[in-house]
DNA sequence: TTGAAAGCGATACCAT
DNA sequence: ATGGTATCGCTTTCAA
């Protein structure tokens, strides 16, 4: 069986009151019965049950992390940032994945009701606002990215501005035809909305009318699905002076394709992406894109949940985390 | 106040045990019954405390994964197979980044056992058995990966003959001069030391001498540090006919570091790398590779997991994931 | 500074 | 089929 503070106490000669005191250190313990209890800690190989200590205090010091898609290198460098970041704290972090599911976004709030979590960090695809309703008691979230609603707190890097500054940055040395890659057919994500603006105006701007045909459809978001993309436009339409991806993924999926069909970048083509992760750093050629830092977006999201966890009733709180636009080797 | 089950119960005319009745769907329960208990739960919006279930019940239903380095595209699509794995056996996932640091192995090891866990898979980087030890008891784990040890279950993908394998595929056309790419200077990981070995016997099968300026050190394994190498390699070293690479992140990074001197691949060198990551089948040019099936790894260690929980006494379990070479652009 | 006892919320045994 | 009640392990008033 498996020891207990009770038999902590019993070996140690002393209430259970006690022990916990030690553990937790607030109260203060004289220094033999202290020494008392640790060795009774050590001799019967105690752990704490945190169930226990969860029901107890009604905190499970565990945190939940949500986003749409686990499998790509974005997600992996911002869940390693929240972990890391949330281990600093002493928090743990559960991972979900919501595969763009608005319903599957919800069942998590209610998890996160069910106090296994005590706050969510929820990045939400769709940009209506069916998983934070109005009336449903919410437990402490932090929404990541462009969610218009009024409800939860959010951090978020701004798309619109980034999209606009990135595809300036393309216009710059005199290209025109400047295509965008990403736009969804189905659901629209609402980052893809805000990035397409942020081209749309840009363009605006710079005199260039809007074509259609440089607005290129990928649903997936991951380098298969852009990849195919990219080789199905290369053969019904001329080939743009510069290319626009909503993400690195898509991107990198984008320059195995212009490369598989003989189009050289940037002589040919210039190649932009979003999210500045790894493997675009080290791409052939080296990507340009959105860069921003991944720990600012995981230690403001751990700080507004702290807050909100300590005052369910303050008023809706937003960061906006800058980013820059990286030139690399893609785009000159 | 949130609603308990006692709540419901008063507010259905019944008791506890039937509430619980009706969630947990063993018990048979009437009609009538279920429909007042399923109305009172939903006119309370009552939520199950999981802290208080798992107290109870001595399960937590969540599980940890922890790795060594959280960032990586193969983490990612490996968090990715057991999150969609475990969710579809009713399991959360707790992650965890231990740093290749078996002091958190071990402390990992020590939380799993304060019940927030019901188990861990685990992959570990040092290949001594520091982190699970004879005679502590142990909570019910399984480990990913080569690590020697006769305590726990296992589940691994045969790194010594993918790595033989792999150099025998480089060999095949006749090259000679074959590099590796991953060698840790410091800690040596169990993964580079198998794969070292297999990269040796092929040499030896082939008859090919080893030449140690053939083996480039690595120590991080991400595409930075890999870039990083090769550059300085290329700078004081003949170039090889074929660069085999411990992982795809490092050869992603090898492969920029190639391109930025003007090295063509796979005219001038070959290059492979081991894991399949998504960014590596776009890579340009697209990567030969040592393949597996990630959803594989994560089903086996989760089938593993459940059965160890459900009898801690049976003898160690070690399953082994078939590989295959993939050849692609890199290396033709 | 330390002890005794109540209670967090869900479940299961033992009745009925 | 359903109800009463003890219990999981920890923390926290309230007393001493």
């Amino acid at each position: 069986m498996r020891a207990t503070v009770k038999d902590v106490a019993r070996r140690a000669g002393v209430s259970p009151k006690t022990v916990s005191n030690v553990m937790n250190g607030i109260v203060p313990v004289s220094e033999p019965t202290r020494l008392r209890v640790e060795q009774a800690m050590q001799e019967l190989d105690y752990v704490p049950n945190l169930s226990a200590r969860g029901l107890r205090n009604g905190r499970s010091g565990v945190i939940g992390l949500a986003l749409p898609n686990l499998g790509t290198p974005f997600s992996a460098e911002l869940a390693q940032s929240v972990v890391e970041v949330a281990h600093a704290q002493g928090w743990s972090v559960q991972i979900e994945e919501t595969g763009s599911d608005p319903q599957r976004e919800q069942e998590l709030m209610t998890r996160a009701r069910a106090n296994l979590i005590d706050g969510l960090i929820l990045n939400p695809v769709v940009l209506d606002e069916s998983a934070v309703r109005v009336g449903v008691a919410l437990p402490p979230v932090v929404l990541l990215g462009e969610v218009s609603q009024e409800l939860a707190d959010r951090v978020f890097v701004d798309s619109f501005a980034a999209a606009r500054d990135m595809t300036l940055a393309l216009a710059r040395p005199g290209r025109r035809r400047i295509a965008v890659l990403g736009i969804n057919q189905g659901r629209k994500s609402a980052t893809a909305i805000q990035r397409t603006q942020g081209y749309e105006t840009a363009l605006h701007s710079l005199g260039i009318p809007l074509d259609e045909s440089l607005m290129i459809a990928c649903d997936e978001w991951t380098p298969g699905s852009a990849a195919e993309s990219v080789l199905r436009y290369l053969d019904t339409n001329p080939l743009p002076e510069a290319l626009f991806c909503f993400t690195d993924s898509m991107a990198l999926g984008a320059l195995n394709a212009l490369w598989r069909r003989g189009v050289r970048v940037p002589e040919d083509i210039a190649v932009a992406g979003f999210d500045d992760v790894a493997d675009g750093r080290f791409a052939v050629p080296s990507l340009t894109t959105v860069s921003f830092d991944k720990r600012v977006i995981a230690s403001e999201a751990l700080r507004l949940l702290t807050e909100r966890m300590a005052d369910r009733s303050h008023g809706q709180r937003i960061v906006s985390v800058p980013y820059n636009i990286e030139e690399r080797d893609s785009t000159r």
